[in-house]
DNA sequence: CTGAAAGCGCTTACAG
DNA sequence: CTGAAAGCGCTTACAG
């Protein structure tokens, strides 16, 4: 049997609601006997019982993380060890664990959700995503449970705490970018039109072509569900073009990466047929070659930011929801050039 | 307040027992009554207190993850994501719950480990990792807490359950490879000796060279340590040897795409030059020029097995720690050849 | 087949 | 400054 507050009680001559206060480190407790206390606790080997202390206090410590299914390979990208690498700072600091879902679907995910939330394992949770259509958001908000998220909500980003980038300017930029450089056939290669970042990208694009007053071609937006057939044969289809893109902003750096190793298989050159920029500048794209011309998102400061409202939002009863934007700044790398023909 | 056991039977007209045996759908409970309280729980929208639950029947179905010390940038690199994959499937099998540790240090791990174990937050840890000299493993043993690990444990590996490759027997295939290629001169970069699989592989190395009558130079060896005073600078350094190596092992496909980076910088082709393998069998290791050979760990099945003998040792009173192999192979492609002079 | 009682290991008014 | 008592929301012998 593990020690508990009456024995170390027994030993210290004192009542196990004395203990506790010690544990609290309650300021009427005498120096006396807080000593003689913790002294019995270290005779003991002495640990608190979370669960117990949770089940009276009605507290967890302890944050739930909920990704995206595992089952997509949404994973294989480092945004998730990076997300939890800054929400692990924060939680250590105000000593918070980390609970996560494991969910291989949708649906998994929503009843582990509802465990979590209803179950009473975490206090607050915080969504690594966000998509158009989301009965877990639905859920947390109808629950009023506490949460923020990563991501633009799509619908009641008003009553919703969230940390994002300002991704309509950032992709406004980096197609200004491009259109400096001469561009004006600019592909948008993997769009996922359920995440709302590529919504908000997708719109920077248009925003910046609009007011270059150059025309938008559809026919240049290549979604991850075309992907599906083969990146390679969507990625020749589109050069088939009889006016191919000149340059390609792709969902992420491993569309950018796959698609320059496409290009050389095409004999294609990249940047001088084609330029390419990727997002979320992950390590690598600085050794491949051409190195790659980015979008770094700060994904760290993204969890970071997500975990401390989260925290102050538990803190606090008067808490409103904001939107904290994370700035991301392009990275200028040799996967892009001026326009040759 | 949230709806309890007791409202429920209250609106079911029956003892609390009988609920909560319902809820364990406990067999000497009539149909009746079982339907008759499941109606009750659904009217009122009842979830169980997991906590209140945890407390007494001492088990939270939920299993620890201690990871690498986030601080170093171990996380940048895609193991992690797909070892927690894999983990994921075996604990939602079981409808067990992940928690995570976050510390930055080993000094805050061991501490948050201490935690989870007396603080009754899991039932069982998994140690993502095996180094030389681990006292968060050596309280574990002593605590006699359940345990698996995913590398080999450098001390007492009889008395503890693991998962891991074989990292000598394969390494000493990749290095037989690289003989049979005519390469003699065999260099292995990024040596971070204080992990176990580390020491393993030079193992192999060794192994294979001295089969092959081949004498090892010690000085081919380059540590982690010697990295950080910059990649690029040790790797000239170790092409300026006099009789600089043909061929290097890398710690990892990280290392390799970076040396290969290098390598062209310097004006050293691979593979004719130099021919380079890694370790972990990225995706972007397809993609990159020239793709990368490789071994693939099978990164998934780790954390898979790791899990599976966690719950089964968790279930089980006669359990005999055992070790896992879960095998690794080569992935051939174009970062190696045969040597030129 | 079901209920009353005790208990899991804590915390926290209440009283002194 | 400290203790006795009640209670957090469950489970589980024990008894009938």
């Amino acid at each position: 049997m593990a020690v508990t507050i009456k024995d170390v009680g027994k030993v210290a001559n004192v009542s196990p609601s004395t203990v506790s206060r010690v544990l609290a480190n309650h300021p009427k407790i005498s120096e006396a006997t807080k000593r003689k206390v913790r002294e019995a606790m270290e005779k003991l080997g002495y640990h608190p019982n979370l669960q117990a202390r949770s089940l009276v206090v009605k507290s967890t410590n302890t944050i739930g993380i909920v990704m995206p299914n595992s089952a997509e390979l949404a994973l294989e990208n480092p945004f998730f060890p990076e997300v939890l690498r800054g929400i692990s700072l924060k939680a250590r600091e105000s000593h918070y664990g980390i609970y996560l879902t494991t969910g291989a679907s949708t649906d998994e995910i929503y009843q582990e959700v509802v465990q979590m939330v209803q179950g009473k394992r975490v206090d607050g949770i915080i969504l690594l995503y966000s998509k158009t259509n989301d009965y877990i958001m639905d859920y947390l908000l109808k629950e009023q449970f506490p949460f923020t998220v990563i991501g633009r909500p799509f619908i009641n980003a008003e009553r919703i705490t969230y940390v994002d980038n300002d991704n309509i300017y950032i992709t406004k930029q980096i197609t200004d970018y491009l259109l400096g450089l001469g561009h004006t056939r600019i592909a948008f290669v993997g769009a996922n039109m359920e995440m709302v970042y590529t919504i908000d990208r997708l719109q920077g694009l248009q925003q910046s072509l609009e007011q270059a007053e150059v025309s938008f071609d559809e026919r240049f937006v290549v979604y991850d569900t075309q992907l599906k057939n083969g990146m390679k044969e969507q990625f020749s289809k589109l050069l088939q073009d009889p006016h191919p893109p000149t340059a390609i902003v792709a969902a992420d750096d491993f569309v950018a990466i796959e698609l320059i190793s496409y290009a050389e298989d095409l004999k294609i050159a990249v940047p001088e047929d084609i330029s390419i920029v990727g997002f979320n500048n992950i390590i690598i794209g600085k050794y491949i070659k051409p190195s790659l011309t980015t979008v770094d998102i700060n994904i760290y400061q993204l969890g970071v930011e997500a975990a401390k409202y989260l925290l102050q939002l538990l803190k606090e009863d008067d808490f409103v929801p904001r939107r904290i934007t994370v700035p991301a700044k392009i990275v200028e790398r040799k996967s892009c050039c001026r326009k040759t023909m």
